[in-house]
RNA sequence: GCCUGAGUGGCGAAAUUGGUAGACGCACAGGACUUAAAAUCCUGCGGGAGUCAUAUCCCGUGCCGGUUCAAGUCCGGCCUUAGGCACCA
């Protein structure tokens, strides 16, 4: 046995006093920019799932830096959020001081896992000096016309008086006290996100993302193409949004959203105005979850006094408003087709409303048909066949009539960028009444959250920080006059959507990051994060790198790639880890107890590294195992040179390698268990045999390997010394098992020579004994042979 | 409902992309060492038939069908399961 204790920490102090892994941005070498999702610092510490992504790519930035390249690995803290104010209120403490805390704990766990971050370049998002420059991009977004105020619906807990984010509110309820969460109007920042759903779209034929990555992103932003039609209501035209205009001739009612407009304009023809408010308040009072999981079941009222005229058809058509429809998408109004539509028709049905065909799919025994089929009842669409002409037509005439117009529709919506709460980047906006919003001045930034511990939530639903006077009241930059600070604070996703770049740079007081260090660094080559984070987080970052592209900031349109998502640890009983469920893996017990090496050879070779694996103390052990063996294997040293197996030591080299490279590490493990099982069956090996095997296992388990390589005299230590080169040549055996089949069937095998030619391989293949059996009496239609690999005789 | 994966021994998984299915590890069983246990080492380990033992044969990668000399891998159709999105018109 060896003293894993002692030896993790002597090399983690000796890659601290070295400087091992700072990286130093300049010079000859090729850059190397790889980046795991840094943590939010919670109370609960890190997770062996932590552990799984920051070894992998702790792997490929070792072998990176043998290889010669300048390795950027950096790690920091996304420490604003509700989790550290919650805890902070409850303690009566600044959240600052519970993310220094927790920052600490964190830090101490990483640290004996002995990844290689570059610890120089460590910020939190919560650190004034990076807050600043959060706050200076916002107000770059502000003065280029990307960030606007305006009216939304937030998710509001009547008792806590605070806006929730929809995660807060799952269920409907509010997370905190159990209180039914309404809809509340309120104004809100947001950010014109959706101006960029094309390039976000097109941006990413520049990246390499995994394809279901690429498709994630796609989904999310929710791309149709469509037409705007205009249904006359009176004199004025109720737009609808829809991607089936060759249905327009079944349309026999519309819908239109409850908060939808139209409805003050025609207020005074209406009959039943009293019944539309009533079901404006219960479609307010109805919760997300209730809209999505519990109304299945379809309600809605028809407004009495007002309908439409079918511009195609002339006809007229009643109008319901129902909350299937939703405001913020299209138009917030459709036409029905319920005979082609299964919540049109589910809506039809229980209202009694006509369903009238227009494509005879000829399949009655389904209700409602959404396929292709002769186009019937359809006026000037009667007889066609194919959709896309359908709707190419109708929209060409509808345009020649000006009734209405193609259309493209996201479901990407702009970002909204507002958050009532206190611990977060403050919105750097003043409001004087003469002047109006007015951007702090570049000079004034921070804007600094104010020193107190205690802060409650307001009556109206505004940031805790509306009722700190002393700080909302300030003097307008412009007028000198008094003004009050925007309250609002942002939301978590700002700091992590572009703390890439100023790792770059993280000291810089004079810009966000220089220009060389971009220029220098360039893109994030490796990204690695969590599934959870594939749509959202990536979204913002790709939306706020671009808007910074076009503005001339940065270099690079798309900041980032490649990408690519680990699977979660799960606990023993392959269900997520959790305190309730009582599965929970602490990794700094692991790390006591079996050390750190054998918990990251062990995270390594558990399985598919993108796929979900259950822990298991067994596995671990094996591990251990397997590193208490390579520990011992150093007493079989001879003073010979040269490799006792070339060709499996060149092969392994090959294996590794590759597989590092391409987020193979389970075999990577399992190649160097090979190796060590082939240098078990000598009585003695080489220095080189041994140097070779820890060199190649130095980036998952650093520790062992360092100190074998110094207790063993091989050679400079492994962190400052060249990856091993393979020889393809060498990788390929002098001999190799020729399978013999018959129909496909192995029938024999013999050892053959690498370079037997395929007659020589016929002839062994053809004299086999039991190839005979099969064969003798039968005709022998063909012969197929694949040069170093099979013979196979295919017989009659 | 839509989109994306995934189904291989008792278990975690491999399989150079069409060429020996089950590498490597765990668990288990037998043996060595030991007074004993642990640790360590050796041997076996998909199922079945067969043999004292070998040899050898049959079946086997979720199910059904197809392409091919050859299919875990490719094609068509199902089943199960995990994740993401969702009254998105």
């Amino acid at each position: 046995m060896y003293d894993f204790k002692k030896i993790e920490k002597k090399w983690q102090n000796y890659w601290k006093e070295h400087e091992t892994f700072k990286a130093i941005t300049g010079g000859d070498k090729e850059k190397y920019y790889i980046l795991v999702e840094f943590p939010y610092p919670s109370g609960a510490g890190l997770h062996v799932g932590h552990v799984r992504s920051y070894t992998a790519l702790d792997s490929v930035a070792r072998m990176k830096r043998m290889k010669g390249y300048n390795v950027l690995f950096p790690m920091g803290w996304d420490a604003f959020g509700a989790p550290a104010e919650q805890y902070a209120i409850k303690n009566h403490i600044h959240p600052k001081e519970a993310v220094k805390e927790n920052i600490k704990t964190f830090k101490g766990q990483i640290e004996s896992f002995g990844t290689s971050f570059d610890w120089s370049r460590e910020f939190s998002t919560t650190d004034p000096e990076y807050y600043k420059w959060t706050q200076w991009q916002f107000l770059q977004f502000y003065k280029h016309g990307m960030a606007y105020k305006a009216k939304k619906n937030i998710n509001w807990c009547p008792k806590c008086k605070t806006g929730l984010s929809n995660e807060d509110s799952s269920g409907g309820v509010c997370e905190r006290c159990g209180s039914k969460v309404v809809q509340k109007e309120k104004e809100q920042w947001l950010l014109r996100m959706s101006d960029y759903a094309e390039d976000l779209i097109n941006g990413l034929e520049d990246t390499k993302f995994a394809d279901r990555v690429k498709l994630g992103q796609i989904n999310w932003i929710g791309k149709s193409r469509g037409a705007e039609v205009d249904f006359k209501v009176d004199d004025e035209a109720l737009t609808v949004y829809t991607t089936r205009p060759d249905t327009i001739y079944g349309v026999t009612f519309m819908v239109i959203a409850p908060e939808h407009p139209i409805i003050e304009k025609f207020a005074d023809k209406i009959k039943n105005m009293d019944e539309i408010k009533e079901y404006r308040e219960f479609a307010k009072t109805k919760t997300e979850f209730e809209r999505t999981e519990l109304a299945k079941d379809k309600t809605g009222v028809k407004i009495d006094g007002v309908s439409a005229i079918n511009p195609v058809t002339g006809k007229e058509i009643p109008i319901w408003i129902s909350d299937y429809v939703m405001m913020n998408y299209g138009t917030g109004a459709i036409m029905a087709v319920p005979a082609h539509d299964g919540r049109d028709y589910d809506f039809a049905k229980k209202f009694g409303i006509d369903i009238i065909p227009v494509i005879d799919g000829g399949d009655v025994s389904k209700e409602v048909y959404t396929g292709e089929g002769i186009y019937i009842n359809s006026g000037i669409l009667n007889g066609m066949l194919n959709k896309e002409e359908a709707c190419a037509k109708m929209l060409e005439y509808l345009e020649e009539e000006g009734l209405g117009k193609a259309k493209v529709n996201y479901r990407l919506q702009d970002w909204i960028f507002s958050r009532q709460r206190f611990w977060g980047e403050p919105i750097p906006l003043v409001y004087c009444e003469k002047c109006g919003w007015v951007p702090v001045p570049d000079e004034d930034l921070p804007v600094l959250l104010p020193d107190v511990a205690e802060y409650e939530p307001t009556e109206d639903g505004e940031s805790p920080l509306a009722n700190i006077e002393e700080w909302v009241n300030t003097i307008c930059p412009c007028c000198g006059g008094p003004a009050r600070r925007e309250t609002d604070t942002m939301p978590n996703w700002a700091g992590s959507s572009w703390y890439f770049l100023r790792y770059m740079d993280p000291k810089n007081d004079k810009e966000f990051v220089s220009k060389e260090a971009l220029d220098y660094w360039g893109k994030v080559d490796w990204y690695n994060g969590g599934m959870e984070h594939t749509a959202r987080h990536l979204l913002y970052a790709r939306f706020w790198n671009q808007f910074l592209y076009n503005i001339g900031l940065v270099p690079n349109k798309e900041p980032i790639d490649v990408r690519v998502s680990h699977g979660m640890i799960l606990g023993p009983n392959g269900e997520k880890m959790s305190k309730s469920k009582g599965n929970v893996i602490n990794p700094d017990d692991i790390v006591k107890e079996y050390g750190a090496d054998a918990l990251r050879t062990y995270e390594m070779f558990i399985g598919d590294y993108e796929k979900d694996a259950a822990w298991s103390t067994n596995g671990l052990k094996g591990c251990s195992k397997f590193l208490d063996r390579i520990w011992k294997i150093q007493d079989k040293l001879n003073d010979k040179s040269g490799y006792t197996n070339e060709t499996l030591v060149h092969q392994t080299i090959k294996k590794v390698s590759n597989d590092l490279e391409n987020m193979k590490y389970n075999t990577a493990v399992s190649a160097l268990m090979i190796l060590l099982n082939d240098y078990e069956k000598y009585d003695s090996i080489t220095k080189d045999d041994l140097r070779v095997l820890v060199h190649l296992l130095n980036p998952i388990a650093p520790h062992i390997t360092e100190e074998i390589n110094e207790v063993s005299s091989l050679g400079d230590a492994l962190c400052e010394s060249a990856w091993p080169i393979y020889d393809e040549s060498k990788t390929v055996d002098s001999t190799f098992e020729m399978v013999i089949q018959v129909n496909g069937k192995v029938r024999g095998k013999a050892v053959m020579a690498a370079d037997a030619t395929k007659e020589q391989m016929e002839t062994i293949a053809m004299d086999n004994e039991n190839v005979k059996k099969f064969t003798s009496g039968k005709n022998i239609v063909n012969v197929v042979v694949i040069p170093n690999k099979l013979v196979n005789i295919v017989v009659k």
